[in-house]
DNA sequence: GGTGCATCCTGTAGCAACTACAGGAGCAAG
DNA sequence: CTTGCTCCTGTAGTTGCTACAGGATGCACC
């Protein structure tokens, strides 16, 4: 039985992955995309991160969850980094964050709405016309003149 | 001034994207992909639509607008095409989609409340705790045995 | 010391659904 | 015939990953 007894001894690639669960090929590219600082290597060549990769990594995952993109997460890394001093930078990340999902609430609810109506129409039998396929063909266009003027 | 009567005449596809709202680029990206015909060329090798075309297109941004992927449109067009008999699929896919639509609605109003709350607790001044970065940052480690244990 | 196998490495290419060029050609008006 | 707009092809970039190929490392076990 292998006990790994990490608090020191620094972790594999696969054991981050496995804590946190991010992906190993996402880890990687994490570091190519310089979201995770490079961690040391041993003499053959592998990653060996400590505690504090595993700090931001779980950072990143959370956030990524909470639907922030990667450059707002470096921002939040950034700002929660040596000078902490700016909550209020902060806030401002997460307020319009906040905003853009509330619109997309927004958005969604009238497309349920009006998807919900369409298919309630249906009967599922087969149809001469089709609701469904009706509401997406509605535009309709002039055939007489285009252009301006 | 220039008046294009384009009833019988053809559109360029400059005029094509005007009319649906659908850059021109996208215009030759569906293409390339399939959702659209081919037209026909002029003899310098400009592409001339008609109004099947026209019609088309709308129907692929209205539904791109109500969030369909082009997979499930394509199938939407097959469905719509020479035999219709069957507004039970169509009904499928739009119900399906439905479901994605309010899964999502769902996970996204529970980040909303979680952020909405957090950032509520943000005084914005400069703070040493900042329950924005804390609640992204919650994930706790043991620090003595890791691995299967 | 060897063998076998899991884990790891780099590098590249793919996914959706576009968008953004570069570099050139067509075409109509003046 | 020139000006200037529209259009052409082809390629590469975007976001946030994921999926290989083809090889090296590390570690237990004999």
């Amino acid at each position: 039985m292998r006990v790994i007894t990490t608090s020191r001894a620094g972790l594999p690639i696969g054991e981050l992955s496995k804590l946190t669960g991010v992906n190993i090929e996402t880890i990687r590219y994490y570091e190519r995309i310089k979201m995770l600082p490079l961690p040391p290597r041993t003499a053959g060549g592998r990653r060996v991160y400590d505690r504090s990769h595993l700090r931001i990594l779980a950072f990143v995952r959370r956030s990524r969850e909470l639907g922030f993109s990667l450059d707002e997460i470096r921002e939040l890394i950034r700002l929660g980094g040596p000078e902490k001093a700016s909550c209020r930078e902060v806030r401002e990340i997460a307020a319009h964050h906040l905003d853009d999902i509330r619109a997309k609430i927004g958005d969604l609810r009238k497309l349920e709405l009006l998807l919900a109506e369409t298919v309630a129409q249906c009967t599922g039998t087969a149809a001469l016309v089709c609701p469904v396929l009706d509401i997406l063909d509605i535009q309709r266009v002039p055939d007489t003149q285009i252009g301006p003027g």
